[in-house]
DNA sequence: CACGTTAGTTACACTCACTG
DNA sequence: CAGTGAGTGTAACTAACGTG
């Protein structure tokens, strides 16, 4: 790895940007956490699943994930590329999204992936060339100086998919549409007992075919997905209603509570009841 | 206090998803 | 296609808590 600045911590933030050259293979990573996620690529293609689909990602395009969106990148044929992940916590920019709500709205735009032009595209290389400066070393008003390019990103992105209303790239290859079809599916039919076998039925797949693609295209195997789903699911519940934990477990889809709870724990670090109390203590 | 209810953990056996 | 191990269900236990 060569070229690599980063600032702040990957998972915990509130601010972390890491600038990458890579010339070889990369391994891939797929995760889902509480912050916004910007990424844009210089050189080279990757392929990012986002959500419920994949994406080829070309020079110039800007990601956009929101909050808890499950992603995961991999290479495409092509090997090699340059690219800046910047990941953000909400409490970051809370004051100045209260009092410009827009600045976050291209991050529920219908699509995730911003194709620049070449003007945009030096709008944007030089607000991240002012963001990967200000990270690199401790000087006198980083903290702000970084909150204040941020929000001059975030205000670009927010015009950009007013005025440039932007299409759905295409998919990929049909196996790409097939799987995505397959992962909305289990995202609709999560609180169902889902196996593997009756879902390559369903869709006329062979099992072991579905188990390969499914990894190969989400970064997901089918159970940590579809257990990923069940948790998020969980987690709503758990905070936005009283419902006891075994009802919870069961509108998540578990078989008992038993797996609910080793799947959460494994997934969340606590158990549910914990997480529940912690939630209801940051609220206040 | 004794009891019931709910939540969380562990052991063990099995099955099914993953992998080479 | 087949072997393997991760994932899952059942049962049995403990912990925490409220209630008569």
């Amino acid at each position: 790895m060569s070229g690599t600045i980063t600032y702040g911590n990957e998972n915990e933030g509130p601010f972390y940007i890491q600038h990458i050259h890579r010339t070889g293979s990369f391994e891939r990573t797929q995760h889902m956490h509480d912050m916004f996620e910007l990424y844009y690529l210089y050189e080279g293609e990757r392929m990012y699943f986002i959500r419920d689909r994949s994406y080829l990602i070309l020079p110039g395009d800007l990601v956009l994930i929101n909050q808890r969106d499950l992603h995961a990148t991999s290479d495409s044929e092509k090997l090699g590329h340059a690219r800046v992940v910047i990941n953000f916590a909400e409490s970051l920019i809370a004051p100045t999204v209260n009092e410009a709500p827009f600045l976050l709205q291209a991050f529920t735009h219908a699509s995730p992936v911003l194709r620049l032009d070449l003007p945009a595209r030096r709008a944007v290389e030089g607000i991240l060339d002012k963001l990967l400066h200000e990270a690199k070393d401790e000087m006198l008003g980083q903290d702000f100086a970084i909150r204040h390019y941020l929000t001059e990103l975030l205000l670009f992105t927010a015009r950009f998919v007013q005025t440039q209303p932007v299409a759905s790239p295409e998919h990929v290859s049909p196996l790409h549409r097939k799987i995505s079809t397959i992962v909305r599916h289990i995202n609709t039919y999560f609180d169902s007992p889902l196996r593997l076998e009756e879902l390559a039925e369903h869709f006329d797949i062979s099992p072991a075919y579905l188990s390969r693609m499914f990894k190969e295209i989400t970064g997901f195997s089918f159970v940590e997905y579809l257990n990923i789903v069940r948790v998020q699911e969980a987690q709503r519940l758990l905070v936005t209603t009283k419902l006891k934990v075994i009802e919870v477990s069961e509108l998540a889809g578990f078989g008992s509570l038993v797996q609910f709870g080793r799947v959460f724990r494994q997934l969340t670090g606590m158990t549910p009841l914990r997480y529940r109390q912690q939630a209801e203590r940051l609220q206040h």
